[in-house]
DNA sequence: ATGCTGATGTCAGCGACTGTCATCACGCAC
DNA sequence: GTGCGTGATGACAGTCGCTGACATCAGCAT
């Protein structure tokens, strides 16, 4: 028998997730974090850099997903495809875990503090995606450019996958918001008037 | 004579973006830059929800320029289009206001607080401009895709005016960054590969 | 046994931020 | 001009996030 009971940092987000979603995040201290989870405020901060941060714990787990099949896609892919392959691993690996993703997201959403913190991860992960693609040759302003691109489009899918009580894949959805993203950007000449308009709506 | 030297807001501002930047963020106490510019802490705290909002005073002015702008796009323009024009309207009204800009776009590169703060300003208005394109009558799909996307272009093309020190006008790099998007978005099919892989580099 | 290690607890302290009340020049009413 | 509200500020106390320093102590190696 251990000196101490095992899973330490699983019981601390646990028992955030629960506290967060009780009271609210503003309402709740890390010492009542700690405490539920049967630890000290002290311990609870050797886990996680700050409050937040115990809701973020597999951010780095996850990059590692997206640019490691980024960087493992055939060669021959553009760096839209390539990165369009990262974002379907993502979504592959997120899928399995939806109720998860999807209380996490209630409280994420719910809280501006929270918000920042998720565009962060994302940022993050956008130039992870950057330095992968400048590896694979990419030219840094295409890379830089598919980065931010690659994110806006994973943050679109993944709102509705979040969002709507449909039950629609993250996979598909991810795939969705991609061919959205050719079909809105690749027509016409940027900044000409279209002639016959295109009707609105 | 009135009882309080004017511009308190402005004084704070002031204090805050020169002891940030000498000191660095971490470093500098919202009573020491109440201090220099005259204040207690708690005058601080009334003008500044927070210590890293001092540096972003003219968010909400910048976002109405932009969404302003779209809006009074005309209304035969293509989404992408009319966010282009609202983008170049950021740009022409952040121009002149170059110094700054690049003061306090080197101390927040050089904090994540600051950064995270940034992420979370561009956000908002990301949302702006989905709002406005949906009044405009854009779905609310391509609303919300145009809204990351234009946030996404934008990014790389401030990221650049500020990095480089070379002189490009940010009217300029945000065209160039639109249609880098269009080559590199509008070409081949999401997902396939490319028969005779343009050549990477 | 002895000593080292590593996860945890304890304690003291700083700084961000807030609620509350006091102050007091200014302008307006009369 | 006297009195009165008003609004920007100061003063003060308190909570909470977060950190550094040191103590504790089961288990493991030697």
């Amino acid at each position: 028998m251990s000196r101490w009971k095992p899973d330490a940092r699983r019981r601390l987000q646990d028992a955030a997730l629960a506290l967060y979603a009780e009271r609210g995040f503003a309402d709740t201290t890390a010492a009542a974090v700690a405490e539920r989870a049967g630890l000290t405020e002290r311990t609870f901060f050797r886990y996680f850099a700050d409050k937040r941060d115990v809701l973020f714990g597999n951010e780095d787990q996850l990059r590692e997903v997206f640019v490691g099949a980024v960087a493992a896609s055939p060669a021959a892919l553009t760096p839209l495809a390539a990165t369009a392959a990262g974002l379907r691993a993502l979504a592959v690996e997120l899928q399995p875990r939806q109720d998860d993703q999807l209380r996490r997201a209630r409280i994420i959403a719910a809280h501006p503090e929270l918000r920042e913190r998720e565009l962060a991860k994302l940022a993050s992960w956008s130039s992870a995606l950057r330095e992968t693609l400048g590896e694979r040759g990419v030219g840094a302003d295409s890379a830089a450019l598919a980065g931010e691109v690659a994110l806006a489009v994973f943050r679109v899918a993944f709102r509705r996958w979040t969002t709507q009580g449909a039950d629609a894949e993250l996979d598909e959805l991810v795939q969705a918001a991609l061919d959205e993203l050719v079909g809105f950007v690749g027509r016409p000449p940027v900044g000409a008037p279209v002639e016959p308009a295109p009707p609105p709506r």
